[in-house]
RNA sequence: GGGGGUGUAGCUCAACGGUAGAGCGGGCCGCCUUAUAAACGGCAUGAGCGCCGGAUCAGCGCACGAUCCCGGUUCGAAUCCGGGCACCCCUACCA
């Protein structure tokens, strides 16, 4: 066994005798705390080098923020970080466009600060990344607006000026594209907000109407007739994402169809009953659907009791397994007649129940055959579904494939057309007194099939219904002229696919989900019947009812559109684009405007090309959106681009969840759990939110709420008292004090080896554009190598040792390049904090954090062998804290350096500490270290094996200025301090001479 | 209804077929004002069920435990498979 001292001895003889040099500074004597067997001594406080920085404990974000924001529009930061990148590769991220209408949520909150984060980094990372931000600026909200505004002030659309229109939701998109563009300058969301793109410059729809003429011009865009979800009281189209599904009662009816041609005997003299919730839909029935695979049953009415519409001996057809549900709902009994499979049905043709109706005058006259559909149900109904083709997607679909013409039945106002026998002029759908949609003709309806002996019952039920999201009216399917892009005549689905499979997606679910939505899509409807957006630029001819398609015509529409916007379309005369050949009155000018998913499809063509922002190319590195935008923009602009240019806009997708309560439920006004980003921003700050973001694993939902933004003030309070101390630490290091890498203490190596995994971590984290795992590293680094162990540890030398003492001034180099790393990795992140410091540290008119680049660790610094010695120096470390608690506990010490412990280390661990100054990694006064066997009654620890710690008081006197409890106090020159601490006096005196 | 996703300590996240972990928070202690306190350090907690207590701590019992629940594959499952439940996104709107 073999004893070794840990403490160095100190050797320093007394220096001189003159008396101590002290400080004119020295502290009133109110603050004074020496002990009374002390009565003597100095005050050495102003002799010992204490942090000293203005940067604030306390941040106050909701105040700093802006004034930095002033401060980096006064130097111009954005202009210059271009300039800083210029030359350099560029890393395009296409800014997704907001719609301009209201304040930001959240939501957006998120989504932008993702963006300026990665844009940020990217820039960090050395390459040319500029943010241009958008906006969408056509569509229905804002129209819906102006249109409030007139119907308060009395007035009716229809009788504005479309022009006049136009202009006032242009007006408004620019009044919220101001809000919202200051709400994210805010956030530190950094990018060309002077020339954000719009989709409403004249530009802009230049663009989307030229992009809508290659369309055009290649065939695939087409008019065709299709029911879609129409609004009766905005008489208007509403694409998906206009929908809203809320509860609705509806009248249903049992009717039966009367069999005319049976496929098998037993259907003769029969009814194949169906059922209805929208009695309104009977006049466009053309057909009926049964599925193939169920069993059906003929049966006969035996007996009806009061208030019954059927009669005994007639007899149905129904689905089997809901005969007993029918016979309820009917009022009556049934026999099973027989029974017999879907296919079986197969070529049986009814006629329409209101056939011979005395008012029907022929208008229902007409076969209406049986067809199998794999839409059918078993759970609901009779197994029977009535087929209206304009009514419904199925409807029309199985009408398509089966040969039979699409009626108009319902006008865009809601009512018959005049051609609708018997309800010619009625409407489908009006409001009730209580404000309740209802639909008027149902009853006249059931009258009718009542006079004409086909109904069996009639209802009520209460089910999701599909409504306006904007006036909550009802919605209906109506069949409508609409323009549609193919799918397939240019081959746009296939292409769309390989694009998608040529992309990278981030996370990589991402990819099957558009890829199924692009494989099951039906054509790109891209008409709506509104004034606000780009109009569908076409004119039909009218003797062949085929589109115009020439070149000259397209391109006269798109210079008008350059030089006045849109409006063109609206104030020219046709003549003006037809040219002069033609003649105005042969051509029919299409009033449709563009889905707004359109025009957001296009924006690759006049954002990323073109010479508008030259620092932007095509095609995009990134598009970044939320996970919806699989069905929107992602979507759009794959169809748009794949149909225009034959690829994907984008060379990566990265989508991200949606933001969620703390308890994982969406957020809405009525649970109150809405968190607005203005809030947390004018109370916290947008570093907290960002650091939130940074955080967070946004390949999911991600949950905020009070608690969790607790969570994120607490870290970046850790965060932000690492920078502080470290600014406190450099206050007066000059280069002069710094010490090559090579000639640092282990300690600090080690901090330069952390160094290079946590820059490898960065790096990683950028490329996969994920950062919150990366983060908590960093913040882990932070909170237990910086300030539990290293910055505690070297207290002592950076506030006691000589200036010129090479630990010291090793500590003080890598302190400093702690700090201009940490600003620099920050920087991205809370942009803000970043800057504060690095402005703390390197006070100028106009530097900034954010015109530097990552720095670069050197790959030298790295050295996996003295991590692992120090792992074990650590491990050695916890055994000796933990021996010191229990002293505390036990009222025997208070602070580490009143211990002096003895410590056993067996074999296996002693090489790793065996040159390391123990009582300086443990802070204690002192400690014998010896190798060999644990003795009983040593303080372990079971997860460190072959440790014990000793635990003894430190004996001697405590130094006045370091604190240390050691022998030699008192013995040098200056009173109550060890020998460094005197001569560190001496050294200070010397130099203030 | 269909498609996709998620579910691990109070919070944010690890581990992703082989000992369930970190940071933060909360708790206790120290810091003799040397990160001057909205600071700093240390320690111990924290992922079943039940019993006994007015309650808390401690204690005891069951289990032989712990990754939303149930079941399966496996020597071994948080991890793979199946079935539920909950929540989120997309979609449909069911006649």
């Amino acid at each position: 066994m073999s004893c070794a001292p840990a403490s160095k001895p100190t050797s320093r003889p007394p220096a001189s005798c003159s008396p101590p040099a002290i400080s004119p500074k020295a502290p009133a004597p109110w603050c004074r705390r020496m002990s009374e067997n002390r009565p003597m001594s100095a005050d050495y406080k102003a002799t010992v080098f204490l942090p000293r920085t203005d940067f604030p404990m306390k941040a106050g974000l909701p105040d700093l923020e802006p004034r930095l924001l002033r401060r980096w529009a006064d130097i111009d930061l954005y202009g210059r970080m271009r300039a800083a990148a210029r030359g350099r590769e560029k890393f395009v991220l296409h800014d997704g466009p907001p719609y301009a209408n209201g304040h930001l949520h959240i939501g957006h909150a998120l989504n932008k600060i993702l963006k300026d984060v990665i844009g940020r980094t990217q820039s960090m990372l050395g390459k040319d990344a500029d943010y241009v931000p958008g906006w969408d600026c056509h569509g229905l909200p804002i129209e819906w607006k102006i249109e409030e505004k007139y119907r308060a002030e009395g007035l009716d659309k229809d009788q504005v000026d479309v022009v006049a229109f136009r202009e006032e939701c242009r007006q408004f998109a620019a009044k919220w594209i101001d809000v919202q563009r200051e709400e994210f300058k805010r956030l530190g969301v950094v990018g060309d907000w002077n020339h954000p793109y719009t989709t409403m410059t004249f530009k802009a729809e230049a663009t989307i109407a030229a992009e809508l003429g290659k369309f055009l011009m290649d065939g695939s865009l087409y008019r065709g007739a299709k029911p879609v979800m129409w609004s009766v009281v905005e008489k208007t189209a509403l694409a998906e994402a206009e929908v809203e599904y809320h509860d609705h009662t509806s009248v249903t009816i049992w009717v039966g169809f009367p069999v005319v041609k049976a496929s098998r005997p037993e259907l003769d003299g029969a009814k194949v009953v169906i059922w209805t919730t929208t009695p309104w839909t009977m006049p466009g029935n053309r057909a009926i659907a049964f599925g193939a695979e169920f069993d059906y049953a003929v049966v006969e009415v035996e007996t009806v009791e009061d208030g019954a519409l059927a009669w005994p001996g007639q007899r149905y057809v129904v689905l089997k397994d809901q005969i007993e549900q029918v016979a309820k709902d009917a009022k009556c009994s049934f026999l099973l007649v027989a029974t017999l499979t879907g296919a079986d049905l197969a070529g049986t043709v009814c006629h329409h129940p209101l056939k011979f109706h005395p008012d029907a005058d022929g208008g229902y006259d007409f076969d209406v055959p049986l067809l199998a559909g794999d839409f059918v149900t078993t759970d609901t109904g009779t197994g029977f579904v009535h087929i209206a083709p304009g009514h419904g997607e199925d409807d029309w679909q199985l009408g398509v494939a089966n040969g039979i013409a699409v009626p108009d039945t319902v006008q865009p106002d809601g009512t018959y057309y005049p051609h609708v026998a018997i309800f010619a002029g009625q409407a489908v759908l009006a409001q009730g007194k209580n404000g309740k949609y209802y639909s008027p003709v149902a009853k006249p309806v059931i009258e009718a099939m009542k006079a004409c002996g086909n109904l069996l019952a009639h209802g009520k039920v209460e089910h999701s219904y599909p409504h306006s999201w904007r006036s909550k009216a009802p919605l209906i399917f109506r069949n409508t002229p609409q323009w549609f892009i193919s799918m397939e005549k240019t081959g746009l689905r296939d292409k769309a696919l390989a694009a998608i499979d040529a992309t990278r997606f981030v996370p990589d679910q991402g990819r099957n989900r558009i890829r199924s939505m692009v494989e099951g899509r039906p054509d790109w409807c891209v008409s709506r019947q509104r004034a606000w957006g780009v109009p569908i630029t076409v004119f039909v001819e009218k003797k062949t009812g085929q589109p115009l398609r020439e070149q000259e015509v397209v391109d006269r529409i798109v210079a008008a559109f350059m030089e006045e916007g849109a409006d063109a379309w609206y104030t020219s005369p046709p003549s003006r684009f037809l040219g002069n050949g033609r003649d105005p009155a042969d051509y029919e000018q299409v009033v449709d405007i563009l889905d707004v998913w359109f025009d957001s499809g296009c924006t690759h063509a006049f954002v990323l090309e073109g010479d508008t922002w030259p620092n932007l190319r095509a095609p995009a590195n990134l598009y970044l959106e939320g996970s919806d935008q699989h069905r929107g923009w992602f979507q759009s602009s794959l169809l748009e681009s794949c149909g225009t240019r034959g690829r994907a806009p984008y060379d990566a997708v990265l989508t991200h969840g949606f933001v969620l309560d703390e308890d994982g439920r969406k957020m809405s006004k009525s649970l109150g759990n809405v968190v607005s980003p203005q809030d947390v921003v004018s109370t916290m700050g947008g570093d907290i939110l960002r650091l939130w973001v940074t955080g967070s694993d946004y390949s999911d939902d991600l949950r905020i709420g009070q608690e969790i933004l607790k969570t994120q003030v607490d870290i970046y309070r850790r965060l932000r008292n690492t920078l502080r101390y470290l600014l406190g630490a450099l206050d007066g290091f000059t280069d002069a004090e710094r010490l090559p890498a090579g000639d640092m203490p282990e300690l600090e190596r080690w901090v330069l080896h952390r160094l290079t995994q946590l820059d490898a971590g960065l790096r990683r984290a950028c490329a996969d554009f994920e950062f919150h795992g990366w983060f908590t590293e960093l913040h882990t680094f932070c909170a237990v190598d910086l300030s539990a162990f290293y910055l505690d540890i070297r207290k002592d030398a950076l506030y006691c040792d000589t200036a010129d003492s090479p630990r010291r001034r090793a500590a003080r180099t890598v302190m400093d390049i702690l700090l201009d790393t940490l600003c620099k990795w920050l920087a991205p992140f809370t942009c803000f904090t970043a800057e504060e410091a690095w402005l703390a540290r390197h006070p100028s008119e106009d530097g900034s954090v954010h015109l530097e680049t990552f720095p670069d660790i050197p790959a030298e610094w790295r050295n996996e062998a003295l991590a692992a010695k120090w792992d074990a120096v650590r491990a050695v470390r916890r055994v000796v804290t933990g021996a010191l608690e229990l002293e505390r506990a036990a009222k025997r010490i208070g602070s580490s350096l009143q211990a002096n412990p003895l410590l056993y280390v067996d074999g296996n661990l002693y090489p790793a500490i065996a040159d390391v100054d123990m009582d300086e990694v443990c802070i204690t006064s002192g400690m014998l270290v010896v190798e060999g066997q644990v003795p009983d009654g040593c303080f372990i620890l079971a997860d460190v094996p072959g440790v014990g710690v000793l635990p003894r008081p430190a004996e001697g006197e405590k130094c006045q200025r370091c604190w240390k409890v050691l022998h030699e106090v008192g013995k040098f020159s200056h009173q109550g301090v060890c020998g460094r601490c005197s001569d560190a006096v001496d050294r200070l005196a010397g130099s203030a001479e």
